[in-house]
DNA sequence: ACTTGACTTAAACATTTGTTCAAGTTCGAG
DNA sequence: CTCGAACTTGAACAAATGTTTAAGTCAAGT
């Protein structure tokens, strides 16, 4: 009785036949949908069409966008988030090989990005040792001091959504 | 003889008052001119003006400078870099609380970055384990595979000058 | 069939982070 | 003083990364 042909039970949810419009990639990424066909313009994704001329994503898709968005979110620009991903040519099959190389580029890069933190964090340390920045003075010998600022608000440093 | 009032053997070398025009900043701190003539703009950085109206900055902007560059070059924009900068008032002495704020500030986005970093390093490890990003059929089962692109040529990802 | 919400395009606009240019001014050395 | 290099300003341009808008088309529920 399993898998017989008949069209059975499946009434009520039928959502997707294992495909994204557009919108719903969006909301599932969290990507707006004109970023999405910018990024389609820029040859980063890629979408079947309808009869209607509408774009179908595979559910694959979604992975996809995280990988353009993961490295994006570290300062990575497009271009070179492109460039990776052009390493996985359309016709081919998309191989261990091109994993493995394109993790290679990446880990190099992220290394470098880490290095770059780590940096940041000693010379900052090495201020507050000091304590001095555009002060000849330091101001350890000047203990007398009140900083009102920083008062109610948010202080977001940069947009996490 | 130390330390006496005379005028004594500054003859030659006499480069700077320890001050530093936007050009020698510029050389030093690798900051191209226009980019800190811009910075200056948008309140970053400060310079006394000659009576001829040209900057002067103390040595301390190269620091200053460096404190901008450090965020910026993991991706954290300018006015976030400016926000905290601003919580060093000018009127008042920079104090150890504003360095401590200050590092607060940025550990926490030091760290929140890291963080991504890693997510992205999972991703991928997850993705090279599975093996497919587009693909349904997973390619361990096709291991027939040539991958002729990346061929001769730079293949630099992000310019790291 | 009709209607409404989601989709299509191209083009214009927005933001960030500067660079380049034109025209003029200042600084420092000889 | 005079000359060239360095400085000044404002404005235009640039590239990356999208968003918004206008005008129209498609899809799906009732």
């Amino acid at each position: 009785m399993f898998k017989s042909s008949t069209v059975a039970t499946v009434t009520s949810l039928a959502p997707d036949a294992d495909e994204l419009t557009i919108g719903e990639l969006a909301d599932r990424s969290g990507v707006a949908a004109s970023a999405l066909r910018f990024y389609e313009r820029q040859g980063l994704i890629r979408s079947r069409r309808t009869v209607g001329n509408q774009r179908r994503y595979s559910r694959a898709t979604l992975r996809q966008v995280a990988f353009i968005r993961a490295p994006q979110n570290v300062g990575i620009p497009l271009a070179a988030i492109g460039s990776v991903l052009a390493l996985l040519p359309e016709g081919q099959t998309p191989t261990r090989e091109f994993w493995i190389r394109a993790s290679e580029c990446w880990s190099a890069e992220l290394n470098a990005r880490i290095r770059q933190l780590e940096r940041m964090r000693d010379l900052f340390t090495e201020c507050i040792g000091c304590g001095c920045l555009s002060l000849d003075q330091c101001e350890l010998i000047n203990p007398d001091d009140k900083l009102g600022a920083l008062g109610p608000g948010p202080h977001r440093l940069v947009k996490h959504p």
